[in-house]
DNA sequence: TAGTATTATGTAAGCGCTTTCATTTATAGC
DNA sequence: GCTATAAATGAAAGCGCTTACATAATACTA
């Protein structure tokens, strides 16, 4: 591989002049920035990242942890967040932190090692003050889908609350009175948040959450299959089931189904996150709506902005969910 | 942060010295390696992987290529490689390839000016001759999913030709004679392997596939659902469909459903990957098992043994398919 | 115990760039 | 035409490591 120093003895000029015109921050005369071209496409170079990290202190890599790389959701964040990084020639560098503590430390320990300008965190399991003693250290980073008072202005997130207020409220608004509720991890903020704008809306309706009607998943199919069964179980009527996710919701579809019941007929079903495949399912499921990949790409203009000096970058740190009814919600019943 | 300068100070030994106990690979004394430990912990140094890279020529990452970072295919793909990677102290730079050639080539000169040490390339619209050019450069790579003759022993692939032919012998199995295709794009050489397949296991059978019952897609869920559609409309009929791919046979399914269909008691329909979600369509679907992620992490230990020389690591090279059974297929009306 | 073979450590030259500072060359002013 | 200023280029010192090669320390042999 051609080198910089080949390409400047080629051109007949000096190093510095060949690297001023690859960075072409400062002048050079047309004539030599034309020599060095016809040089460095005589010889087919093509510089070296690593040297030029080292020597300018930037290595144009970021850090990217989430908590899994398969599954629908990530994929679509990993999507928005690379498209825009490769546009602006930085690359990505990809750890996976599974929802565990440990793990999570270690991806961000591994990326912080790896040099990276920048850190693009969707973490789950790590404690805020973790976050906020790791925000005292050089590396700047982004928090995706994490509230973190102390960190506000490096927080992008949506407002799960208002997404789980939003699921409720229409089915209230569609009548149904008995609503169970199938949860996300608690011990996850997006989980419990999306659950107190569930009990927000019901407040409005003078109604509570009742405690039979409600069910700790783990945000994926079997946990919905397994929360409806358990709701079923219960004895206690509703009319409606409210799942915190779309895997979930998918997973109390399945389970209706092989349990005998009909979908919306006998219960409605709202999932949350509107993941692609919730437009395949059976009955097509009604849920709100998660801008995860623009997020994403969000994400990847702060850290433009804030690392990169692309001052013309403007960021929205909240999103706000939407409502996308399909099939699986009906009207209750009259009684 | 602190420097291998600083800590050889602290530790009162040379910076050779530090930089052999951080690689021992030659030998040190307990006593030096010891003093050189505790500085490099008292003053929480850690390695300049930039410049460990440079010094030593080797970046210790690793180009991905893949079409999509969303999807459930890449995803378990990405999952695999990152695993095994990660525990080698590898890391991964990913780029999205979006089955175009021209942004395939581009994403492979990215990442090779990334200086990776090997690239485990996804790709679908490049030519075989481009690859084998990539061949001469310096940097290895392996190819996912790809059969290229001139490049056989770098290639990890599925014998998609075998998982066409189960998906249809077992419907023949099941008394089909009348079998739909909806292919995908058949300038992929997976999508004609699978179709390869379908043909053999109707001649098997004494049958040839008929044109009327043919449908090119495009692997995504509309392509299912058009496919499904284009064949109904033909008027030929037909007991089964065979789809190329899982996303094509939710399509299908659900315009099945649309279109007042029911499957299977109506027509039986297979699939091809057995994506995480088949087991959550309705019915649940009958496809064939792609051991996508076991071929990721295979392609990782490639990676691993051909550049990093870990000798004790073993590379299979070709992958079989086999069927899942599911609820999707159903024996054929004896007529 | 001298002489040699080993083992442990130090010295210093890069790796391929960026960037400061110094120097040369062009441009303008009068 | 000569000086003052600006613009273009060059020289060289790093960036933080690795790794020959040289040297010093230790162990082993007879």
């Amino acid at each position: 591989m051609a080198t910089i120093y080949q390409v400047s003895e080629l051109a007949g000029v000096s190093l510095a002049t060949v690297s001023r015109v690859m960075n072409n921050n400062v002048r050079v005369s047309e004539a030599t920035r034309n020599k060095v071209l016809q040089a460095m496409e005589q010889l087919g170079y093509r510089p070296n990242s690593i040297a030029q990290s080292l020597a300018s202190s930037r290595s144009n890599s970021i850090g990217i942890l989430v908590s899994e790389l398969h599954g629908p959701f990530y994929g679509e964040m990993l999507t928005g967040i690379e498209a825009e990084f490769r546009a602006a020639g930085k690359h990505v560098i990809i750890a996976a932190g599974h929802s565990e503590r440990a793990t999570e430390e270690d991806g961000i320990e591994f990326l912080l090692s790896r040099n990276c300008d920048a850190l693009i965190l969707h973490v789950e399991a790590v404690s805020d003050q973790y976050l906020i003693e790791l925000s005292k250290k050089e590396t700047p980073f982004v928090l995706l889908n994490r509230q973190v008072t102390a960190l506000a202005d490096r927080c992008i997130s949506l407002d799960n609350e208002l997404g789980g207020y939003l699921a409720t409220r229409y089915l209230l608004e569609q009548g149904h009175r008995h609503i169970a509720y199938i949860a996300g991890p608690m011990w996850k903020t997006d989980a419990r948040d999306r659950f107190h704008g569930h009990q927000r809306a019901l407040a409005g309706y003078q109604l509570t959450a009742e405690d039979a009607l409600f069910f700790e998943g783990d945000f994926r199919e079997t946990g919905g299959s397994k929360g409806l069964q358990a709701l079923l179980a219960s004895g206690r009527p509703f009319s409606a089931v409210v799942c915190a996710n779309d895997e979930m919701a998918s997973g109390a579809l399945t389970a209706a189904r092989e349990l005998g019941y009909e979908v919306p007929a006998d219960f409605s079903v709202m999932g949350f996150d509107n993941v692609n495949f919730a437009y395949y399912t059976y009955p097509k499921l009604s849920t709100i709506d998660y801008p995860v990949s623009a997020m994403g790409r969000m994400a990847a203009r702060w850290v433009l902005q804030q690392v990169y000096q692309q001052n013309s970058i403007d960021v929205q740190q909240v999103f706000n969910p939407h409502l996308i009814p399909r099939d699986s919600v009906a009207e209750a019943a009259v009684t």
